[in-house]
DNA sequence: CACCCGGAAGTTAC
DNA sequence: CGTAACTTCCGGGT
C-alpha cells in the first residue's frame, strides 16, 4: 500500500538510514486508530528509519493507535522535540489518506488544493506539500531525466522533470547539517516532481482502491510509462504531489495566471521555502519584516533547487551565482558581513516578471546606462549610490551624439557586445579584455544591440555586417538578425583615442559605462550623467587625460593602442612577430595599464566610497 | 576552508 | 529562433 514511488535521484552511498525499504509494514496497513501499542512502536521505528531521524524512545509515545491519533501537534513536539513535526505530519497523512479514499483527487488539478487539511494549515490556503514530511527512499539511484513522460501535464505547475528528491528537515538534524542533508536526501514522491505527479493525479480518480493493495508497490525500477502509473498507489501519492504543486504555486493565482510555469525562478523557489517553517533548516527568515533571509543549509538548499530544476549537480556555489545575478536586477542582495544571508529588495509578490522570469521593474530603462548595474549592487554595505547628480551635461560631440541618439532609440533592444573573436584560453578577464581590444582594430564596424536581462556576455551577441564572427552561434545570429544599432568605431584608422574607441572600450570592458567615481562619491551613470560620461569622461578612472590625443604624454594609454603596444613590445623585447597567442596574452605590465582603466575602476570607486 | 564576487560561455525552457 | 534565466566554470578575494 504505501509503496513508494520510486524515484530516488540522489542517493549517496553512505546513507545512514534505511534506503532500501519504503513500504509501510504490512501490520500497519490499517487505520492508525486501529493500531495496537505495539504497532505504534513499529510505526515509530519505521519512521525513524524512513525519515533518517534518530530513534524515538518507545516510552515517549507509549500508547495505542487511538491515543496516538488524539495527539496534537504540540503533543508530538513536546514528546519528541526534534522530530515531532515530522511524525505528526506523517501520521496525519496516514490518517487523511484513509479519509481521502472516498474523495477523488481530480479536483486537485486546480490551483486551490483540496487535499485534506493538515492541522497546521491555514484554512484558506492550499496545503503546502512542504508540510508533508513523508520521505521515502529507494535503492535505485538511477536518474531518469530522459524518462520524462511526454504526455501532457495540464495540472503541473512546476518545472517538468521526472523525479526529484527532498529531505525532511529532520534529516539535517545532525552535527553537520550540510553533510547530513547530502547524505540522507530521500525521495518524496511527487515533491518537485511534476511529471509523475500529473500521471498520478490523473490516475487517482480511477484508482482509489489501490491504496491498500500490496501489489501496488513499485520498486525502484519503476517504468515511467504512464500506463504503469495506474498501478501505483495513488491516494497519498496524489495528495502529496498535489500538495507539492500547491506549494510551488503562487499565492495569488490572479496575479500569476501562468501557474504552469511557477517556481521556475530561484527567488520564487526560495521564497516558497521561506513561507514554510518546515524548511527553516534550509532557509529561514532572519527578519521577515526586512525580507532578510538566511540560508542555513546551503548544500541542502542547492540539492533541493537542483531537484527543482532537474540539475543533479547543483551546488551552493552555482546557486549563489544565480543569486548574484539578482543583485543587478534589484531582486535580492547580499547582506554584507553576514554569511549566507540575503535580502529581498522588494516584496516577492511585487517582483515583476518578464516573459519567463524576473526582471527589473523598469526594464526599459535598464539597458546600457541605467542605474541598475552591477556596481550598484556590489554589496549592501554600500551606501545608496549617488545618482541624483543633476549636472548639466556638456554638449555631445557629433559622433557621440549620434551614438547617444541611437542608444536612446534602441533601449528596448538587447545590446550586443562587439566580438568574441580570439577568445583567450583562460578565463582571466583582463586577458579577454585585452584580446578584444586588440581585435577591434581589425574592423571598421561594431554593432551593439540594447537590451537587458542578466547582461551576461552570452546575451550580447556580436552583430555587424562587416564583422567577422568566428563563433558558430554568432554566425547564426548574424544570418538572422540585423543590428538595430550601429556604432561606428573607426578603429582601423584611429585606433587609439577616438571617441568611439572610448565608447567601445567602455562598453567592451565593462559591458557598459555604468558608474564612476568622483569627488569621493560613486556615481551611477544614469540618464543625466551618461552624456557627461561620454563627452567628458569625468571619472578619475575614465578621465579625459586617459584619452588624451597625445599618447606621448600618457604612457598608460598604451593599453588602448594595441598596435603601438605591440610595436613597443616588439622593439623592447626583440620579438619579431608575436603569435596570436602572444597577442592574446597580456603581460603584467600591460595588465597594470589596462586594468585600472577598464576593470579596476570599480574597485577604486568602491574602496574610496566605503 | 567556506563563503563571496563577477566574468565568460554554455544550456534550457519558453 | 531568440531570449531570460539560469548553469557551469573559473580566478580571485576575504
Amino acid at each position: 500500500m504505501f509503496n513508494i514511488w520510486p524515484s530516488t535521484i540522489y542517493q549517496p552511498p553512505q546513507l545512514s538510514c534505511n534506503a532500501q525499504q519504503t513500504v509501510l509494514p504490512a501490520s500497519l496497513a490499517k487505520h492508525p486508530q486501529q493500531w495496537t501499542k505495539h504497532e505504534v512502536g513499529v510505526w515509530l521505528k519505521w519512521c525513524s528509519d524512513e525519515f533518517c531521524i534518530e530513534p524515538i524512545p518507545p516510552d515517549r509515545i507509549d500508547m495505542n493507535g487511538k491515543a496516538l491519533c488524539l495527539l496534537k501537534r504540540s503533543d508530538f513536539m513536546e514528546r519528541i522535540p526534534k522530530n515531532g513535526d515530522l511524525l505528526f505530519n506523517a501520521l496525519q497523512k496516514l490518517i487523511q489518506n484513509k479519509v481521502s479514499l472516498t474523495s477523488p483527487m481530480s479536483s486537485m488539478c486546480s490551483g486551490g488544493a483540496t487535499v485534506p487539511m493538515s492541522p497546521f494549515h491555514i484554512k484558506t490556503e492550499p496545503i503546502s506539500p512542504l508540510l508533508h514530511p513523508l520521505v521515502f527512499t529507494s535503492a535505485n539511484t538511477q536518474t531518469t531525466s530522459m524518462h520524462a513522460p511526454s504526455i501532457p501535464r495540464p495540472c503541473v505547475p512546476i518545472l517538468p522533470r521526472t523525479q526529484s528528491t527532498i529531505l525532511p528537515p529532520s534529516c539535517s538534524n545532525s552535527i553537520n547539517s550540510n553533510k547530513s542533508f547530502s547524505n540522507t536526501v530521500s525521495t518524496v514522491p511527487g515533491i518537485l516532481s511534476p511529471a509523475s505527479s500529473t500521471v498520478d493525479t490523473e490516475s487517482a480518480s480511477s484508482d482509489n482502491g489501490s491504496v491498500s493493495d500490496p501489489e501496488g508497490h513499485e520498486n525502484d525500477s519503476r517504468p515511467t510509462e504512464p500506463t504503469n502509473e495506474r498501478f501505483l498507489p495513488t491516494t497519498i501519492k496524489t495528495e502529496i504531489q498535489h500538495s507539492i504543486q500547491s506549494a510551488f504555486q503562487p499565492l495569488n493565482n490572479n496575479t500569476r495566471p501562468d501557474s504552469g510555469t511557477e517556481c521556475r525562478l530561484l527567488w520564487e523557489f526560495i521564497h516558497q521555502l521561506l513561507q514554510n517553517p518546515m524548511f527553516s533548516q534550509l532557509v529561514c527568515w532572519e527578519s521577515e519584516k526586512e525580507l532578510i533571509f538566511r540560508i542555513n543549509n546551503p548544500t541542502g538548499l542547492a540539492h533541493m533547487w537542483g531537484k527543482q530544476k532537474n540539475r543533479t549537480n547543483m551546488t551552493y556555489e552555482k546557486l549563489s551565482r544565480a543569486l548574484r545575478y539578482y543583485y543587478r536586477m534589484n531582486i535580492i542582495k547580499k547582506v554584507s558581513g553576514k554569511r549566507l544571508t540575503y535580502k529581498f529588495m522588494q516584496q516577492p509578490s511585487t517582483i515583476q516578471k518578464g516573459q519567463r522570469g524576473a526582471k527589473p521593474h523598469n526594464k526599459c530603462d535598464i539597458p546600457l546606462f541605467s542605474s541598475s548595474n552591477r556596481f550598484q549592487y556590489s554589496g549592501l554595505k554600500d551606501e545608496p549610490l549617488e545618482d541624483k547628480t543633476q549636472q548639466k551635461p556638456p554638449p555631445l560631440s557629433p559622433a557621440i551624439n549620434e551614438i547617444h541618439h541611437e542608444l536612446e532609440n534602441h533601449r528596448h533592444l538587447k545590446r550586443q557586445s562587439p566580438t568574441d573573436i580570439s577568445k583567450p584560453s583562460g578565463r582571466n578577464s583582463s586577458k579577454y579584455l585585452q584580446s578584444k581590444t586588440l581585435d577591434i582594430e581589425n574592423y571598421e564596424h561594431t554593432a551593439y544591440q540594447l537590451g537587458n536581462g542578466d547582461m551576461s556576455n552570452s546575451n550580447f551577441k556580436q552583430l555587424s555586417p562587416n564583422f567577422h564572427i568566428p563563433s558558430t552561434s554568432y554566425e547564426k545570429s548574424k544570418a538572422s538578425k540585423l543590428p538595430p544599432l550601429m556604432v561606428r568605431a573607426n578603429v582601423t584608422n584611429d585606433v587609439k583615442y577616438s571617441p568611439d574607441v572610448k565608447l567601445n572600450l567602455g562598453v567592451y570592458g565593462m559591458h557598459s559605462p555604468l558608474s564612476f567615481h568622483q569627488n569621493n562619491k560613486h556615481h551611477v551613470i544614469n540618464d543625466s550623467l551618461k552624456q557627461q560620461y561620454f563627452e567628458g569622461m569625468t571619472s578619475p578612472t575614465f578621465s579625459r587625460s586617459q584619452f588624451n590625443d597625445d599618447p606621448q604624454d600618457e604612457p598608460e594609454d598604451l593599453s588602448f593602442s594595441p598596435k603601438k603596444q605591440r610595436l613597443d613590445s616588439e622593439s623592447n623585447s626583440g620579438k619579431m612577430s608575436p603569435s596570436d597567442e602572444e597577442q592574446q596574452h597580456i603581460s603584467k605590465e600591460e595588465e597594470n595599464n589596462i586594468l585600472p582603466l577598464l576593470i579596476n575602476y570599480k574597485k577604486t570607486a568602491i574602496s574610496t566610497n566605503s
